[in-house]
DNA sequence: TATGAATGAGTATTCATTCAT
DNA sequence: TATGAATGAATACTCATTCAT
């Protein structure tokens, strides 16, 4: 895209200013978050805590929830990436191989910021632009099951998208739990059990 | 009812008003709960919708706190009990019918109130007597552990403990999302095969 | 006292069960005050530490201003009849030994309940009937004022009301003060000495 | 103003504009509290007198103890910047002399807003921030014992803190009550009567 | 006469958002 | 464009008092 010199897409002084900001506010947001809990996370405390004016907040989002929303979005683009990522280097490999790691990705991507993830899934009003907080599984569920149609002749399950939906619930929910509700289970000596048995529970499932 | 003399224990006309009012009181709660959400659901519109003096509502319920609590514990308890009533009808009988019941079982227990549920468990900031939303897992969980542990010569898991687990963690989830987020995957027609397709998962894990 | 057979005017069983109630309610409102302070003393409080239904509080006393307007009263004249005792007996004795016992009582009720009565002085808001607690002052003054005219000729005061008002208000003031400012003026060792020179004080004074 | 090169510290229109709320908040407070006293003086109505959003009260006294503090140390500063500035005109001059001063200046002091000096009195609970009410006295306290010491070989006292104590409390009660309860007293034709008593009260004790 | 459940106006305080500078 | 003072509706909770039983 860039032919000469100088010619490159380069960002303003301006724009790269107000990117800036912006990641200072998501940042300070989540920070904020994690520390007071949803109820007591003011957009005036957020303000302060990124060392930026009320004002400039609200130029660049324009509720609370709109602040909200971009911590959310980013956080699970975050984890999606992971998951994706993984997904993708096994995409053509056998099933026992693929599955194990979804589960770790899964894990990994739980990982990436528990206490942050806690809030966001407990506590976040499901209104307006929040309400697609389950938009990561819905994306991992296309992934999983593009991958399932791919090896359907290996595999025992009738309907691919209830197969799906039970892979990706399942997954995430023993992720999930493990991570924020029973850390003890994912101590160093524990995490290779826990994923062989997730793993385990999955391939049996699908491979009948 | 009272055939003998006078000695019923009836209750008294004042305790039984108490009663009535602190009902009252926890319908128009789950209610507004549902109507609004957590954060929208003052206990002044509570005790309006409840016919009764916000003045009322504190003499029963000393904090919003306590009010949601009562409301999340009697929900709970409606859930726990369905699921302990059809355990105890299978606890001697075979895995895969036990399994299949406590899937049927959970699925009917999100289907009390499923909107509530919602609310409950997404909304409820977890803290103080509201930390414990989870309770009715870990009550669950015991049932289940102790079932395995009975039939342990019949099932290929090595640890009672982690197996437990995941099949709590692992049907509870499936029918939270079936229930609240795939209805259709509920409809007439689909429940049979739903409900198989869980108890597949979850009898082969635990057969091996 | 009682002469003749059963005429004494003894009181109904009604009139003293009443009389032990308000008594009781009196008690218990003086304990909360000193407790909680005015502000937090509310009437419900005061009638649970009484052992009264809240019900029976307001049968004897209509406002919460009447129960306090009680307590008030007593205290004062409790702390009004030890002045007036003590001064009855130097009615007719040379000014200093008369001035010492004036000292000595008004530190003395000043020790009745000193808690009690920096709430009631600090605290009550003075409106309605509660806007007299100086009352025990102007009683003092009178009594004061008789005993200076009596001794006129050995006075060199030209105006008796301004004399007494300068005596009562110092020795009040002075004990008040003491007891419930600087307790260690009056420990063992020093209460004749600060009782010594407020005499001194009023006697010079009062002598010329 | 700004002679030199745009150096000097003009407060900006921002702090100016802050200063001036303040300002407004105090008298308002001030006000509300003579006209309904402390209790009946809510936060709400002292935001409306001020002609300040409820919001912009809280956003400069954080509580309404703040407030009320803020009154406190306002008026108590007012009054002993009076007795300071006559004090020290006296410091190096004859006993009677100042003596004189001293109880001059504490009527005036009391005079500089009685009505409001009565609430703050008699009204104000003592906790937190408002336990310092009679701080005023303290400082007195300091001011006149140190003139004492200074004259102490002119003086008949054996104790310098008792009769600071003496001295101090004993104006402060005259001048207090004559102000606030004996108006009369204080009558053109009689203020000059009224301070040669005191005087002659305090002097006497003093000189022996 | 005693009871205590019920009342509801009133309180201090918060916080998302606006807008003059 | 940035600032931060100002806004005011809304909130959880209290308490003197009433009145049906």
């Amino acid at each position: 895209m860039a032919r000469g010199p100088l010619t490159s897409p380069r960002k303003t002084a301006t724009q790269e200013r107000s990117r800036q900001t912006v990641n200072v506010l998501l940042e300070a947001t989540a920070r904020i978050l994690v520390k007071e809990g949803y109820d007591k996370a003011s957009t005036n405390k957020i303000a302060v805590a990124a060392g930026v004016s009320i004002g400039s907040l609200y130029q660049y989002f324009p509720t609370k929830e709109a602040l909200v929303a971009g911590v959310v979005e980013r956080h699970m683009r975050e984890m999606l990436d992971l998951v994706r990522a993984d997904l993708a280097e096994v995409a053509t490999g056998p099933v026992d191989e693929a599955v194990r790691r979804l589960v770790a990705a899964m894990i990994e991507a739980h990982r990436v910021d528990p206490k942050l993830h806690r809030v966001l899934v407990e506590q976040i009003p499901r209104t307006g632009r929040l309400e697609n907080i389950e938009n990561m599984d819905r994306e991992t569920h296309k992934l999983v099951r593009a991958y399932l149609e791919a090896r359907r002749d290996e595999l025992a399950v009738s309907d691919l998208d209830t197969a799906a939906f039970i892979c990706v619930k399942t997954v995430e929910a023993l992720s999930h739990s493990a991570v924020l509700g029973e850390p003890r289970m994912l101590r160093k000596e524990r995490v290779e059990h826990f994923t062989d048995e997730v793993t385990r529970l999955i391939v049996r499932y699908l491979r009948g």
